[in-house]
DNA sequence: CTAAAACCTCAACTAATGTTAAGGTCAAGC
DNA sequence: GCTTGACCTTAACATTAGTTGAGGTTTTAG
């Protein structure tokens, strides 16, 4: 049947995990969320066809970023299943994907510079601290530490 | 006993949990964790020194850079425990916690960049895209996909 | 043809981060 | 002095992201 080199070839779920250097469990697991599919060998065993490479990669990259495994395969159900997506299609999806790391980074950036500011002068430390509101005696309305607590939440 | 309004008045669970914006069961939790002490009261109910809350914060500022409690608690246990801080001590904890998020924030950046590229040129969707290496049959040490991943991980 | 390597399913387990519920106690106001 | 809200403990449950193991089948190499 199917010749080795020929690009046409599927591959095995061992193929698949070695070669993104994951393990088989996590393949399956994947299948299972549906975030990937195969076909199956008269044997019942998974071929996968070699797209499957590209979206393992995406879900890879973009778990480095926080992204739910949810949120990553309804990403990827916007793909077309077994076509190949338009360019439009693919821009829509990743300049979506690129808006949601856009938000993230600057919500760490500016996590990163209150605390620089924190460094600076010794806050959550010192009670002198501007971030350390001492008007705690206020009660539960008051601001208290919450001060420190960056908005977008 | 304890006045109203005096600065050393020690809080109950209930009034930590509303004035840092976490639930009763989450100040047990760290509680359980070792991230934050207490004492008891005759009856045997929490009593927090307020230095729970600048704990409190710090502990949910981490968080949201990514930082798991475990990592927090071996933070906070460097802090002297029962007296205030010096300058120092925090300069060294946020200063490390910056490097964090630091590295994060590239690593977001990075990947935001390489998806840029990709709207671009069609990338992933089409096979002539740079990053959609066909030389996939090379086989399992071929590059192939994996070309996506970002170094540093 | 046969033995080993790879594959199959299904269920249970892990770990982090909490929440929810059950059953009982404490404290404060009327 | 009783009722109500806040508190206590312990245990179970929820979610995310998988891994591990048992018991059985398929594929492949020699």
């Amino acid at each position: 049947m199917a010749e080795k080199g020929v690009l046409q070839r599927y591959l095995s779920v061992g193929e698949v995990a070695s070669r993104c250097g994951i393990a088989v469990s996590a393949v399956h697991f994947y299948e299972r969320k549906g975030l990937i599919s195969s076909i199956r060998t008269d044997g019942n065993q998974r071929r996968f066809h070699r797209g499957v490479l590209r979206k393992l990669a995406i879900i890879k990259v973009a778990q480095k970023t926080g992204i739910p495994l949810s949120e990553i395969g309804a990403a990827l159900d916007k793909l077309p299943p077994n076509t190949v997506p338009t360019i439009k299609d693919w821009e829509k999806l990743s300049s979506q994907w690129r808006d949601d790391l856009n938000e993230r980074i600057e919500q760490l950036t500016r996590l990163r510079d209150q605390l620089g500011k924190c460094i600076g002068c010794g806050c959550l430390s010192i009670s002198a601290c501007p971030l350390y509101n001492p008007g705690d005696t206020l009660g539960s309305d008051g601001p208290g530490a919450r001060l420190l607590e960056l908005k977008e939440e």
